[in-house]
DNA sequence: CGATACTTTGAAGTATCTCAATCCTTGTGG
DNA sequence: CCACAAGGATTGAGATACTTCAAAGTATCG
């Protein structure tokens, strides 16, 4: 499952004219590139599916990594660092799957996030020098290890490279914002159904299939993370499979119908405001 | 309310010697400072009260404000930016409060944060270029406008500015993670208990009363910042105010007992993982 | 002073939780 | 190979926390 490879072999021109930090964080420019001709194998698919608005600023990391980049492999249920760590690291997700964790004052926890390849892990860590939230991996995973001195020391060079690092912050609060729009105004239905497309979505972008998933996660995670019981969890996947939007074998999903399943994302919302 | 204002006297010692991210990003460090002396009015209390483990980063901006800096004036009810608005600006609350909104593709909206003087809005414009959400300000207000491009500047001129800048961005999404605990894990009353001793909390830091608040947002806005419908909300004021924990009028609440306010964060957990 | 917006309280409904039992899968050791 | 244990998933039945609907109270403002 190694994927995103295709960024490898890219690096942002850095010599770009960059004026204001607005256009240019939008993604919505076209960056001008060059490839990088540094000994990095060309792993990978060549694919440009991702769309520019939608960047996680990967690139950003990948664009900092130099020739021999420092790679780790983590077993199923290994952490990759712990809340509280001090931050060394950013970890690029190459292969596999995690989860990280947040835990509040009384020691609860709570699942904050799943995070597949292409994502950036441990930018958490940038608010008080210490990660906040645990990250563990769900399967047998990779990641490329970018040492936060690696991107500084890059971001301070290349403007650019400051501004989508900035922009890659600044999304994880944008997700996390999605999450909370999730438990604070969806229902349980609504909140499986909007999991289910959005994990869909994300390994289209990976360029896996978009309608049979295989989860990595336990129904416990998935209820943490969306706030429900794990029973609440299993009863809705068996109300989505007797109503045909899916079909569900333990962690294999197909989805079915991909209309019905955003139509119970329109239909009847909570509050009507 | 003018307030924090003793940061606009301080910038930030650009000369200081810096190696790594994650020793300068954790504040634990003490800053050397200098004072500036640009012509700034030095309003306000001279106040210190605020830990620097705490710094949302409020500082980075003030310093890298010129001596003219513009303020921006609102009344209640007006918008500050609009979601979709293209990035422009930072702004630092430098008087009243605001309420940010976010909304999902079916135009479900929700609040996801409050700000009062100190914090930063904004920041989550540099995920896209244009801002995430939309923020209102909830009484009269004050905020200093800083342009992007200003900060950009700065960042890129002051490693150590960079770094305060990416901590102030991942902060928020901090602060977003803990509103999502509040929200995936707590039952109703438990998130008002939360919810009324974090705003005591930043009262505090802002040299206001911990005790005596004014709420200046509505019972329905309190409601969807913490998932609960009105009456919910309404409801659980009146049971705090009959154990004795709080005294209501309206938007006046006085915290009569933090002792048993913070008891009903730690008895009885929804979920004892 | 009436209109409007916000709040409070009651009563009934229901979505979700909690408790409990069973089932399935996987791995382990006899 | 089978028995058994352990972790996860499913399903049912009852409890309840919160919502929804409804009505009335109280500030605020032109």
């Amino acid at each position: 499952m190694e994927q995103r490879a295709a960024y490898l072999d890219r690096l942002i021109d850095v010599s770009a004219g960059d004026t204001g930090v607005a256009q240019a964080l939008g993604g919505h420019r076209e960056w001008r590139v060059r490839h990088r001709d540094d000994g990095i194998p060309a792993l990978g698919r060549n694919q440009e599916s991702r769309a520019p608005a939608q960047a996680t600023g990967y690139e950003a990391f990948t664009a900092c990594m130099g020739p021999r980049t420092l790679r780790r492999r983590l077993q199923s249920g290994e952490n990759l660092y712990r809340s509280g760590d001090s931050l060394k690291s950013f970890y690029a997700v190459r292969s596999g799957c995690f989860k990280s964790l947040i835990a509040d004052a009384e020691g609860r926890e709570q699942v904050s996030g799943f995070f597949m390849g292409g994502d950036v892990l441990g930018t958490d860590g940038l608010a008080t020098g210490r990660y906040a939230s645990s990250a563990i991996a769900l399967e047998d995973s990779t990641v490329d290890v970018v040492h936060c001195t690696t991107v500084e020391r890059a971001a301070r060079e290349h403007p650019v490279l400051q501004r989508r690092l900035l922009a890659l912050v600044a999304s994880e609060t944008l997700k996390a914002n999605g999450t909370l729009m999730l438990l604070g105004s969806l229902r349980a239905r609504e909140r499986l159904a909007a999991f289910l497309l959005n994990l869909s979505q994300r390994l289209r972008q990976n360029g896996e299939s978009a309608s049979d998933l295989r989860l990595r996660m336990t129904r416990d995670e998935i209820g943490s993370y969306l706030g429900l019981q794990i029973e609440t969890v299993s009863r809705l996947f068996s109300a989505f499979r007797a109503q045909g939007l899916i079909d569900v074998h333990k962690k294999d999903v197909c989805i079915l119908d991909f209309r019905g399943l955003e139509k119970v994302l329109r239909v009847r919302g909570r509050r009507q405001a």
